[in-house]
DNA sequence: AGCACGCCGACT
DNA sequence: GTCGGCGTGCTC
């Protein structure tokens, strides 16, 4: 028997079937999708088997050495999947089934996450025959509690007495197995009522399950509040009648422990959870639940997309626009082109929810590519929260963070035992340092990125390649005393909150969030009113829900209209949009102050009045007229090498090579990147605006076989970019 | 990805 | 004369 296996190197040269003899021990547990480990070159690798083949052998051919998994790794419909994600993308397979696998799974030869067991005592004897026993009044015990429990854990039973334990397995009346554990465990979770539905839910839910044409896609467009949580769980409802199962991404899972929540206490154990959040070991258990059959609905981040389900009904994307959903390393995958190629291999639905959709998304709705449905109301008809914008322009309060409408408002607010939330519109981590002589900045020498001050260890740091150093007063550049002017952190807004106010503030960010389980910490003590603000950064944006928060305030709604992309307008409406969603959920009404030095920009008009309608026009229009996407799709090339002038020749002769090739598309650079040193490599990029191009691909191909053998230059293809 | 092979510069 | 630079090629 001969296999063709795919191993574990991510490589160009090798992204190729690899043919292998069976040794006849072996030959009864071979099946296509399972890992081998096989002799490579001059190494040992892991990979999967992708085919199985007759004995006709044109070469000297190795054996393979053994069979991993006793399972199938991958079925046909992931393996089938992994392909049309390298296909797309212009990555390995290998690097398409890797990402679709938890680390414990990956073809890697050197893992070491297991399956974990623990020691478990029942009974040996019949409980009847206890009375041939002499037992003491404590042994009896203990045999009862075991007699109650069936299973009772060794732990347990140790912590009462060894010796006890010791004597009744001695007598064989108790006897120890080891017994499969997940590590996540399933805390108690109180079955929740559900809500009657409203009519317009009700509606939206009767649309989407009458339907009769299969697969089909859809795009909930609700207002934030307007029940988007209650129409999923509805339809999963109708799934799991129908013996189907179902699918939720959600951003990022470990930010919306409420949301999971109200799934546990919907559906309790039939649910597993993956998120980045979990141990490799957790996410190895999670993940053998679902393969495993064991549960009917998973909810998860971007990769939970690849949870290997059989027989699925339903896939929710929740906040389809967040830009999460497609992965920023390779293979840069979008979620919601997997979950539309999944659909159609289960004929099942896709609903992509959100109350600002992404310009593609409502455009394909719009063009009937996606079937539009709305929730144009918040629940109970509670009306949206009044949005003021303060001109900091004309902001008397100089040299505060806070205009002095927003601190009267959190007076207030904060005199009425209400809470608040306050939003720092920081672009991802910029706590930087700057000289207030001279104005100088400490870039990494490696990345030419500005390095982060961290307080708590005095350190500059950066961000792309980890370097740090020792942060010194002294300016290296004019040598005055003054490396000082720290830009705003959540830490020196808490400073100033605390002088101005007696409150309780709670900050979530990347530095407060770090440990595991503190996002639910800092959400549920905020929840129980412990503090009464909480201060954050982008991450509180999505998701919550807390009824006694009537303020939200947006400290600096510019910093995200500045960074250098063609979505920096969308990306602002939609944060603006989602933080001013979490004001006035419960009862009370509720406001959002929105401060900016640029009050007439139509993304902050159009947040102000939730003018999603109003804000798509306006944007459509420039779309258009600067052959953006929706319009235009993009594709970014970028050349990497760390010989600059190689580098800088190279991606011209990739940028004449697609004009001369690619008469249908525009042909944007070579130019230097963004982040235009990093790691010590330099980085040029090329832009590619198409609209159909036949030869794009084909284009493409060419360029990636070029250099594939020259590892001098990398070459890197990112198809509708993030980051352009 | 590794690792060997191979062809040109500054050294005991 | 040789040690070693990294360009090129190969892996069933």
């Amino acid at each position: 028997m001969i296999v063709g296996v795919l191993v574990e190197l991510s490589n160009k040269n090798i992204d190729r079937i690899f043919d292998y003899i069976v040794p006849s021990n072996l030959e009864s547990k071979i099946k296509i999708g399972v890992r081998v480990t096989v002799p490579f070159h001059n190494q040992i690798l892991e990979g999967f088997i992708l085919s199985i083949n007759e004995n006709k052998q044109d070469r000297e051919l190795k054996e393979v050495i053994n069979i991993v998994d006793d399972d199938i790794i991958l079925d046909d419909e992931l393996l089938e999947l992994g392909k049309y994600m390298s296909k797309k993308t212009l990555s390995t397979l290998i690097s398409c089934y890797q990402a679709m696998l938890p680390k414990a799974l990956k073809a890697q030869a050197k893992t070491s996450i297991n399956i974990k067991r623990e020691k478990i005592i029942e009974l040996g004897v019949d409980y009847k025959e206890l009375t041939n026993y002499k037992l003491t009044d404590k042994q009896m015990n203990m045999v009862n509690l075991v007699y109650d429990k069936k299973q009772v854990s060794r732990k347990e039973l140790v912590e009462i007495s060894l010796s006890i334990l010791k004597k009744l397995l001695d007598k064989k009346i108790l006897i120890e197995i080891e017994k499969e554990v997940y590590r996540l465990n399933d805390d108690e979770h109180v079955l929740l009522d559900k809500y009657p539905l409203t009519s317009s839910q009700q509606r939206v839910v009767d649309t989407i399950l009458n339907n009769k044409e299969l697969p089909k896609t859809y795009l909930l467009h609700g207002v934030t509040g307007s029940g988007k949580t209650e129409v999923y769980m509805e339809l999963i409802e109708s799934m799991l009648k129908n013996n189907k199962t179902s699918i939720v991404l959600v951003p990022e899972i470990s930010l919306t422990p409420q949301m999971v929540d109200r799934f546990k206490k919907r559906f309790r154990e039939n649910i597993a959870i993956l998120h980045s959040r979990l141990s490799e070991g957790e996410k190895y258990d999670e993940y053998r639940k679902i393969a495993r059959g064991e549960v009917k609905i998973v909810i998860g981040a971007r990769s939970a997309i690849f949870a290997p389900l059989k027989n699925i009904g339903l896939i929710v994307i929740d906040e389809e626009h967040t830009s999460s959903y497609k992965q920023d390393n390779n293979p840069k995958y979008s979620a919601i082109d997997i979950a539309i190629e999944r659909s159609k291999y289960h004929n099942s639905l896709v609903v992509l929810g959100s109350a600002t959709p992404s310009l593609e998304s409502y455009a394909k709705a719009i063009k009937g590519i996606y079937t539009l449905v709305t929730l144009p109301n918040r629940v109970n008809n509670k009306t949206l929260p009044l949005v003021k914008i303060i001109d900091m322009n004309k902001e008397k309060n100089k040299g505060s963070y806070f205009s002095l409408e927003l601190m009267n408002q959190m007076k207030e607010r904060l005199e009425k035992n209400e809470q608040i939330i306050l939003l720092l519109n920081r672009r991802g981590y910029s706590s930087f340092i700057t000289c207030s002589n001279c104005g100088h900045v400490e870039k990494c020498p490696n990345c030419d990125i500005t390095l982060t001050y961290h307080k708590s260890s005095n350190m500059l740091r950066c961000h792309y390649c980890g370097y740090a150093t020792k942060h010194s007063e002294i300016c290296p550049k004019c040598h005055e005393n003054s490396m000082k002017n720290l830009g705003v952190g959540t830490e020196k807004i808490e400073e100033q909150l605390h002088n101005l106010f007696d409150c309780r503030v709670v900050r979530m960010d990347y530095d407060t969030t770090s440990r595991k389980g503190a996002h639910e910490k800092i959400i549920n003590d905020f929840k129980d009113h412990k503090y009464d603000i909480l201060l954050g950064t982008q991450m509180i944006a999505k998701g919550l829900d807390f009824s006694n928060v009537t303020l939200v305030g947006v400290i600096n709604a510019d910093t995200s209209l500045m960074i250098p992309n063609y979505k920096s307008s969308e990306d602002t409406f939609q944060l603006l949009c989602q933080v001013s969603g979490r004001s006035g959920r419960g009862d009370k009404e509720g406001e959002v102050i929105i401060q900016t030095f640029n009050p007439d920009h139509y993304a902050i008009r159009f947040a102000k009045n939730h003018d999603y309608a109003s804000f798509f026009k306006q944007e459509m229009d420039i779309r258009r007229k600067l052959s953006y996407p929706p319009y235009y799709y993009l594709v970014s090339i970028k050349v990497i090498s760390k010989n600059y002038e190689l580098a800088r020749d190279e991606s011209n002769k990739v940028a004449s090579f697609l004009k001369e090739n690619l008469k249908s598309s525009i042909v944007l650079g070579p130019n230097v990147s963004s982040v235009f040193k990093m790691n010590n490599m330099y980085r040029f990029h090329i832009l590619i605006k198409y609209k159909k191009d036949n030869d794009l691909y084909n284009m493409l191909e060419k360029i990636i076989d070029y250099y594939k053998s020259k590892s001098s230059i990398k070459i890197d293809i990112d198809f509708n970019p993030n980051q352009v």
